[in-house]
DNA sequence: CGAGAAGTTGACACGAGTCAACCTCAGTGG
DNA sequence: CCACTGAGGTTGACTCGTGTCAACTTCTCG
């Protein structure tokens, strides 16, 4: 921690490009960091976000490659920042570093190849319902009634996550609180049955035709 | 090479399942080896298929993991095999030899990354000239009128590739044989133009080898 | 209170999956 | 040598999910 830098973001300010050296290793303070790629077109698609915790350019700083995506900060973030050589002294300190990086590295494997199958197989429905269940595991507040998801999160925000439209999301969360499975407001999300929405990003049953 | 211990598969052959813990690294000495991930459904998908030269469960070993994918030998296949204990000592002795693993792992990373993007943004024709163009960097071989893809490559194989239907592959590929893009036979796919197809992919041309 | 952002809803279009029918080869056994 | 068979491939008809767009409502903030 002391050898650490720190870093302040504004809302929507741009930490790197894709293709940018890496030169530190990123650790979240509070706030978020919203990683994604931008396709040859133009057509952004968001990988992934990282709240406070998260460490960021793990495996490309060991390697001394480029970032594989943009990082862009969603609502005020505050970072620390380890440059290049610092690390690798303190990884030659202490190996269980290198460890630990390696161990969150391998998570997000995990997590990227999901993230494949899920496109490759799941409808929009499917994909928002996970990630609704993905925000409840990280910030997740219960509240009467329910569990609140505690961030402000508009539709978009919400269908980016999901890989979906916004217009998708919000009839998809309308019906949703039709049906009793949660309440929604502007830029709020309240899930009252997880069992339920853990059901239906699971096994997409019953309407299955004769 | 002198530590390694042989296996050979047959066509189809499970070599391990996804949730499997490993026990050893991999190396492919020829055939393929077929990763794929199986939805709660039951439907699999194809996350990659590596060939010769390729090193597999690089990450999960060195961080003792299970496997995150299934894998499944096609055609006939033969592999080298380091049970773990006796990689860690290898390491101990040549620590690049981490780096190289790290240095794939990295690659793969980017890869399932750009897949992700594929999967959110692009269509099934997009995906179909991708995994041509891959397939051409991995087993291309000129031949007259164009460049072989040097295999037995079913529309089914293929269509597993880019994430589709072989309905939609068979229909694309008998447009651009139309075009003159390239020539299509039983198990057979000879391109003719690779600029056309790298054109209609997206202009993406990642590079890296596995 | 006005303006703009956030969200809702309906109409419509289109990509692509599904299914059924069909074609066409490569082997195999009589 | 030929007919049979089955896997591999093609094609058309249909359906459905979901993206796009436009018009509208509702909330928030200065």
């Amino acid at each position: 921690m002391a050898a650490a830098s720190p870093r302040r973001l504004a809302n929507e300010e741009i930490l790197f490009l894709q293709g940018d050296p890496v030169g530190e290793l990123l650790l979240i303070e509070c706030g978020q960091l919203r990683l994604s790629q931008i396709s040859s077109e133009g057509e952004e698609v968001v990988v992934r976000v990282f709240g406070p915790g998260a460490i960021v350019a793990g495996l490309a700083i060991l390697e001394g490659r480029t970032f594989p995506v943009t990082g862009t900060a969603v609502g005020e973030t505050r970072l620390l920042a380890w440059p290049r050589a610092r690390l690798l002294e303190l990884i030659e300190r202490h190996p269980r570093l290198r460890d630990n990086i390696l161990s969150t590295i391998a998570d997000r494997m995990h997590q990227s190849l999901a993230r494949v199958r899920e496109l490759a197989t799941g409808t929009a429905e499917q994909r928002l319902a996970l990630a609704l269940l993905r925000l409840l595991r990280e910030r997740g507040r219960p509240i009467e009634g329910g569990i609140l998801i505690d961030q402000l999160l508009g539709r978009q925000q919400l269908a980016d996550l999901a890989d979906t439209s916004m217009f998708t999301a919000s009839r998809v969360l309308a019906r949703w609180a039709r049906e009793g499975l949660l309440e929604v407001g502007r830029q709020r999300v309240v899930v009252c049955s997880t069992r339920r929405l853990a059901q239906l990003a699971g096994s997409q049953i019953s309407a299955a035709a004769p």
